[in-house]
DNA sequence: TCTGATCTATCTGTATACAATACACACCAC
DNA sequence: GTGGTGTGTATTGTATACAGATAGATCAGA
């Protein structure tokens, strides 16, 4: 639509090379099954340049941003490997993960306006409807991932949003694996309901609350059930 | 002392200069006084390089891992400048530091030792003497940001420790503009005193709920006093 | 046949050359 | 005098060349 002053959208000056490669790189090993492959996949520097038909600079810039947000591993001499999360590692992300939403859940209540704490409900309101089966189960992973990012985001704390973003991009790498039951999943939109009234209550005590349990329940539920690694 | 079977130390393989660089570069940056410089300063790669009489190569790659963790700002074309946090951004650091921490004294309470625990009190047991005045301030500042430090390692989560020695950078870097007087000095260092006592007896919930108090009577001070900023 | 060493190929780490862009200053037109 | 344009310079982004190191293979010896 027209308006009266000239809108000009923000040019993204980011637009180098080195960007790109990133974002392809980080997409490409995020969507991959790292777990999948028995063997560690590594990230050949030359390969990479001659498929995105750019030179060695960007790559190695890419996989080194990449390396400090520990998706992959370089190691001298050696190459870029991708990293694959021990069990250990991955309670230790819910473990700080649950800390940093339910500060996040606490800042919502006085920072978050009516409109957007009821804005979560939109966002996991067709899971009640039971014609998904479990086909929709990996629709679910991303959704339940949406939910708690929107809390986070509701916090309006940006540093809290970059750390989680970092954590999220791990969790969504090993969503796949994780043993979802039908029952499962149905505690954990009960969950989210209440978290959501809580939140709506300005109540940050129960909210906070809620939130860390809701961690502690998917920490325990990882601990028992995920066998895969390590 | 020698032992039977050989011990052999891991080697830094690290030892390439683009880390070599980026502790030089980073080592610099927290050194300096960012605040007292009137004009942003820049970081010229070219002049970088001459002076550690290395390429631009290692400069920039080190540069790369400066900006991610937020130290330094890289605009295309215009070069890197060291960043100067705003007065929201600290908040924000010392609030989510705070969550950290909290929840690093509750798992302390679980994971930590005896010995561990009571070490904490050495930390800090030197600033009772009241010999030391003003003069010793700065160390103050130090120390106190080493038994911070503690905690979040008595936590014995190693992600725990990377967000948060993340976080630590900064505030190093603002410590000395935070205006201390002796009477806020005391209340710290009491409270200091009672949060190691909660470790001891063990009582999670206690621990906790003092840390973020302690963090909460910084977050005011910094909001209330901090005003060379934004 | 197995162990060990040497050699080679390949890949990474570093340096440097080249290209593109932005700022500054000067010059010109109005 | 003011404003705009154009060129020059300096600095960053990208590509490539070179050096050093590692892993795997081949070969010799027991």
């Amino acid at each position: 639509m027209p308006t009266k002053e000239l809108r000009l959208k923000p040019i993204d000056s980011n637009n180098i090379l080195k960007s790109k490669v990133y974002d392809q790189l980080k997409a490409a090993i995020t969507s991959m099954d790292i777990y999948a492959a028995e063997t560690d996949t590594k990230l050949d520097e030359r390969r990479l340049a001659d498929e995105l038909g750019v030179s060695r600079t960007p790559i190695r810039e890419a996989l080194m941003l990449l390396e400090k947000e520990g998706l992959i591993r370089m190691i001298p001499r050696r190459g870029a490997f991708v990293v694959r999360k021990t069990k250990r590692e991955i309670l230790e992300m819910i473990c700080v993960w649950g800390a940093l939403e339910s500060l996040a859940a606490r800042l919502a209540t006085a920072n978050a306006s009516d409109k957007e704490i009821s804005g979560l409900r939109e966002t996991f309101v067709s899971l009640d409807d039971p014609n998904s089966a479990l086909a929709a189960i990996d629709e679910y992973s991303e959704r339940n991932i949406r939910f708690h990012q929107s809390i986070i985001r509701l916090s309006k704390c940006e540093l809290l949003q970059d750390i989680a973003d970092g954590l999220f991009l791990h969790m969504r790498a090993i969503r796949s694996h994780s043993v979802k039951e039908r029952g499962q999943i149905a505690d954990s939109v009960v969950e989210h309901v209440h978290i959501i009234e809580a939140l709506e209550k300005r109540d940050e005590v129960l909210a906070e609350k809620l939130v860390r349990e809701h961690t502690n329940h998917l920490s325990e539920h990882v601990n028992k059930h995920v066998t895969w690694v390590e």
